[in-house]
DNA sequence: CATCTGACTGACTCACCAGTCAGAAGGTCT
DNA sequence: AGACCTTCTGACTGGTGAGTCAGTCAGATG
C-alpha cells in the first residue's frame, strides 16, 4: 500500500472512532468538507497544516497518520473536550501576543480580550500568569514540531527533506516569523531562568535530533557523504540556522531571507552532499 | 619603533596631558601604581583590560594607543569629569543587572541600590528608565568592543587573531557570559521593538566588519585561502558564533564551551586556512 | 422539579514601582 | 557674606496590573 493510501485509510479510521458525520469532523478540524472529501478520495493531497490539525483533533501522533505503529487513540489521550478547547484557545492567544509584543509585555487582560473573555476566566484555567506564558511557549513550539513532521514525513529523499526543512524555517512574515520570535524569547528567558531550561532543552534536543535523523537517512540513501558525523554536522547546521535567523529577525545589515536560504543550502551542498 | 614601544610612548604622552602624578593616573585607571610603572619600563605587558581602561579614562581610542593616527585627546571628548563618572557607574550597574535578571526585571531602585544611591538620583541623570536601560545595552557592547580591539590589536598574524577572537568570545562564566546575556536580550528586544534596531544593527555591522577585516588581512598575509569572499565567510562565521553561543547560554544538550571552541576553530581550519 | 457543578463575570484589593518635587548639603564665584 | 549652581535625598503620588471572591447562569444529574 502506497504512503498516501495508508494516510487516507488512517484518516478514515480516525473519523470512524470519533462520533459525528464526515461533515462534523471536517468542521472540528477546520477544513472545508469538500476538501476533506476530495482528499479522502485521493483527488487532493492533505496539506501539512491539515495533517497537523487532524492529528491534534483526533488525539493521535502525526506519525501514526503517516503509517507509524501504535494505537490510534491512546486511552489517556482521548479527543479534546470542551474544557481543553478553551484552554488551547487561551494558549494560542498567549503565544501570539508573546510573539508580537514580547514575553514581559503581555497582560492577562490582553490574553482575555484576545479570547473575548475576562481576566478572571484566564485565572480559572491557569493559577498564575507565569503558568499561562510558560505553557504558551511550550504549546507554540509543540505545534511547530507537529507541522514540521507532517510536512517532512511526506518527503522520502533525505536531501530534498533537508532542503524543504530549510525553506520551512525561513522566517517569512506571518506564522513562521512569530515562531522564531518565540524562540528568541525562549532563549533569553532560558538563559536567565534555569527553571525554563528543562523544557527548552527537551525541545532543542528534538529539533537537533530531527536534523541528525535526516542526515543519517541521507547517508543510508547515499545522497550524503559517508565521512561526516551526523551529530556534529547537525550541531553546526542548527547553530548556523539559529544564528542566521537572529540576523534576519533583527534586520541585521546584509541579511535577508534569500541570503539565509543561500547560507543554509550552501552548507548542505558543501558539507553534506556526496 | 616596535609596537610595544609605541604603546608605552603613547601612554606616557597621555599621562603628560592629564594633570596629576603617575600615581594619580594609575588610581584613576584602576591599576596598581607598581604595575603601571613596570609596564611603562617595558618589564611587564599591559593587559587588554588595562588598555581599554586607559583609553577610556584618557578619552582616546584604543587604536591611538596602539599607534593609530589622530589627536590624542579630541577637543570635544575631554577626559571624563565627575558627572560622567557617576553616569557611567549607573550604566555599569544597569547592564550588569540586565545581564543577571533580564531587561524587564530591572527596577530603578535596584540600579540605585547597586550604586549605593537613591532612585531619584538615577532619574537625575536619565529622564526615564527606558533611557537608562537602552543606554546600558549600548554601553556594555561598546566596552566589549573596546576590550576586543585592545587585545586583538596586539596580534599581527590574522589566523592567530581570529583564533584569539574565538577564545575571547567563549561565554565563560563571568564578564563574557554577562555580555552574551546582554546580546540575547538585545536580540529579542530588537526583533520586537524597531526603535532599537538602528543601535543594534550598527553594533552588529561593526562586529561583522571586524571579522571581515581579519579575514581580508589573512588573505593579504597568505595565511587564508584566496578563493573565499570575506563578506560571505564573515556572515557565516558570525552566524555560527551566535548560534553556538545561544546553545551554550541555554545549556542545550551536548553543547559545551569546549564544543563551541571546536566548532569555530573547525570552521576556520576547514573554510579559511590556506 | 430540586440540586449540583462547571464555566464564567464584575467588582474589588493590594502591592509595586516609575516618576515628581521641595528642599538640603556642599561647593564656587563675586 | 551671600548669590547661585550642582548633586542628591526622602517623602510623596498616581497608575497599573495580578490575583481574589462572591455571585450568576446554563446545563447535567438524580
Amino acid at each position: 500500500m502506497a504512503a498516501d493510501e495508508v494516510l487516507r485509510a488512517r484518516v478514515r479510521q480516525l473519523m470512524a472512532l470519533t462520533d459525528g458525520s464526515q461533515r462534523a469532523f471536517a468542521a472540528r478540524v477546520g477544513i472545508e468538507p469538500s476538501k476533506l472529501s476530495r482528499s479522502l478520495a485521493g483527488k487532493r493531497r492533505f496539506t501539512p497544516w491539515e495533517l497537523a490539525r487532524i492529528a491534534e483533533t483526533g488525539g493521535v501522533a502525526v506519525d501514526w497518520l503517516l503509517g507509524g505503529d501504535g494505537t490510534p487513540v491512546p486511552p489517556d489521550e482521548a479527543p479534546a473536550g470542551h474544557r481543553d478547547q478553551r484552554r488551547d484557545e487561551i494558549l494560542v492567544a498567549a503565544w501570539r501576543l508573546i510573539a508580537e509584543r514580547g514575553y514581559h509585555s503581555v497582560r492577562v487582560a490582553d490574553i482575555a480580550q484576545a479570547c473575548g473573555t475576562s481576566p478572571a476566566a484566564v485565572h480559572y484555567y491557569f493559577p498564575t500568569k507565569q503558568d499561562v506564558l510558560n505553557e504558551a511557549l511550550r504549546y507554540c513550539v509543540e505545534q511547530a514540531f507537529t507541522r514540521q513532521r507532517a510536512e517532512l514525513g511526506l518527503i522520502d529523499d533525505a536531501h530534498q527533506r533537508l532542503v524543504r526543512l530549510v525553506e520551512m524555517q525561513l522566517p517569512w512574515p506571518g506564522r513562521v516569523r512569530d515562531e522564531w520570535s518565540i524562540w528568541l524569547q525562549f532563549w533569553s528567558e532560558a538563559a536567565l531562568r534555569t527553571e525554563l531550561r528543562p523544557a527548552h532543552n527537551e525541545f532543542y534536543a528534538r529539533w537537533r535530533e530531527a536534523v541528525v535523523r535526516i542526515i543519517s537517512k541521507g547517508q543510508r540513501q547515499r545522497v550524503f557523504r559517508q565521512d561526516v558525523d551526523p551529530e556534529d554536522a547537525a550541531l553546526r547546521f542548527t547553530a548556523l540556522t539559529d544564528g542566521a535567523a537572529i540576523q534576519v529577525m533583527t534586520g541585521a545589515p546584509g541579511m535577508t531571507l534569500d541570503r539565509m536560504r543561500g547560507l543554509l543550502l550552501g552548507f548542505i551542498d558543501r558539507e553534506l552532499v556526496a
